[in-house]
RNA sequence: GCGCCCAUCGUCUAGCGGUUAGGACGUUGCCCUUUCACGGCAGAAACAGGAGUUCAAUUCUCCUUGGGCGUACCA
């Protein structure tokens, strides 16, 4: 029978869900749906001076703008921590591990002199031979894993292949700190197992502790699930990811005004790919993402990139959706009774603005010219179109237009006849138009706009633009 | 230092011994055009270096170089 797939998206709550793993969450949301499986979320709080309830939140938060849904409930690491110290108490019983009684402070030292002397700093192993079992008073201690001395360990990955790490270089770490806390080590060993997770697929920053896992596995008898470690992803610099490469919160993204679904498209392009195809829909997504075909190489982070995928989204988008988008990110940045005057102003140019930004800030951006109020102010260039020829032309066609039907096609119409009886190009009448209108040298064409405005508004900021053009100060 | 991993245009990538080395983003020029976008066309742009293996290497092996990850009583 075949097994039945098992994933999970394991973030330790020390920082919040950025780029990277929203990626790795996605790969296990991908796999789990591709194979009609499941995802489920566990919470890596074994350190708990460093786990907060705020980077709990916007991991969830993250996770569920994002629509990587998981199943079942929400599993706390440290939510088990009987339960990983049982096996922990159970591997000392089986002779897999040992009481250690060198304290932190020994330890710490033992390392100084190593590095400088050169070498690698490594446990004495010490407390591993029963022969020196003389145990001092008031140390409690912690349980060390008896790790094979000899030979390799060999992880299958289904990645990076068949690694080999000599045995020689991973110690025997700690599994149960002395006040009784599991580490990481142990209790993914231990929650996996007990999740029954078929495949890990997380960061190749865990390469090496796949290693030290997988002795816990051999200890315990426990069958090792399949390994999937996806290359990192790195910042514009090849360096490692910082939040000025886009290391941010996922909530971050949202607020810049990139949709969930172009952030889910490009980020299964890095490290991942399906021939020539770059927009990529969510159900083409599950049905041919496969682990065989991740990459082993870590990607850099490219912004224009995440743009143009993010611009092809919004352009594609439906209007109902996009505009609950917009309205989110203006009612946390604008006053409520503003927006609502404006709504039906906003809600018609949508569809003109969405065919021009990158973001939906953008978006709101080449839009803010509806919640301008009279007299708007002029940016530079809207500034010099609007000289004196400007001006000139604007007088000239004022008229015609307060005797045009105000619909998009009639003004059309006036403002063509007025510009060819003039000997004038469309572009010189248009553009002094513009500016007037909108403050600004760009916005969806001036037909649509005037129409949008309405004609009462509209003719307001023309007339403002011819009479106290003199007086506006300059923006920025 | 030691261990492990990686290496195709600036970036993301296709390629899985024989290709004019393909696509996308970005970039350059042109077309479309009321501005900006969109769209269309054209262009510049890559197999890190060196040894092998082979009739033939971008592709397989090794070395060098460069980069990354790990090396905690963090995860």
């Amino acid at each position: 029978m075949k097994q039945h797939v098992v994933t999970r998206f394991a973030p330790s709550p020390t920082g919040f869900l950025h780029i990277g793993g929203a990626r790795t969450a996605l790969f296990n949301w991908l796999y789990a749906q591709h194979h009609n499986g499941k995802m489920l979320l566990r919470l890596e709080d074994t350190d708990q001076k460093r786990s907060t309830e705020n980077a709990v939140d916007t991991i969830i938060e993250g996770l569920k703008w994002l629509g990587l849904n998981w199943d079942g409930s929400v599993i706390s690491q440290s939510s088990r921590s009987q339960r990983h110290r049982t096996i922990a108490e159970e591997l000392v019983k089986k002779d897999k591990a040992y009481y250690c009684y060198t304290t932190p402070e020994q330890l710490e030292s033992m390392r100084q002199q190593a590095t400088s002397e050169g070498h690698t700093p490594h446990y004495d192993r010490y407390w591993r031979t029963p022969h020196c079992i003389q145990i001092p008073h008031g140390i409690i201690p912690a349980i060390r894993i008896k790790a094979p001395l000899k030979g390799h360990t060999i992880v299958h990955d289904r990645v990076q292949g068949q690694i080999s790490f000599p045995n020689k270089d991973l110690d025997d770490f700690i599994i149960l700190r002395a006040d009784g806390t599991p580490t990481y080590m142990l209790s993914v060993v231990v929650d996996d197992h007990d999740m029954g997770i078929t495949h890990i697929i997380r960061g190749d920053d865990h390469l090496t502790n796949a290693a030290r896992q997988k002795i816990i596995y051999q200890a315990m008898d426990w069958d090792v699930p399949l390994m999937a470690h996806i290359p990192l992803i790195h910042g514009t610099d090849g360096k490692k990811l910082s939040k000025r490469h886009g290391a941010l919160a996922i909530d971050a993204y949202r607020k810049m005004g990139y949709l969930p679904n172009a952030l889910l498209n490009y980020l299964v392009r890095l490290g991942w790919s399906h021939g020539n195809d770059e927009i990529i829909s969510q159900s083409n997504m599950i049905k041919w993402f496969d682990i065989g075909d991740i990459n082993k190489s870590a990607a850099r982070f490219d912004f224009m990139k995440l743009q143009a995928i993010n611009s092809h989204y919004i352009r594609t988008s439906n209007h109902g959706a996009l505009e609950d988008d917009i309205l989110a990110i203006l009612y946390e940045n604008m006053k409520d009774t503003l927006i609502q005057k404006y709504q039906k102003q906003l809600h018609d140019i949508i569809p003109y603005m969405k065919e021009r930004a990158k973001t939906l800030v953008e978006l709101i951006d080449g839009a803010s010219f509806i919640f301008s109020q009279r007299p708007l102010s002029l940016d530079e260039k809207a500034y010099s179109i609007l000289n004196e020829d400007g001006i000139n032309t604007l007088t000239h066609l004022f008229p015609h237009l307060e005797k045009s039907i105000w619909s998009t096609e009639k003004l059309s119409e006036t403002i063509r006849t007025h510009a060819k009886r003039n000997g004038l190009k469309l572009g010189s009448v248009a553009q002094p138009l513009r500016a007037a209108i909108t403050g600004h040298a760009i916005s969806p064409s001036v037909f649509q706009v005037l129409t949008i405005l309405g004609r009462e508004e509209s003719l307001g900021r023309i007339r403002d633009a011819m009479t106290s053009r003199a007086k506006r100060k300059l923006k920025n």
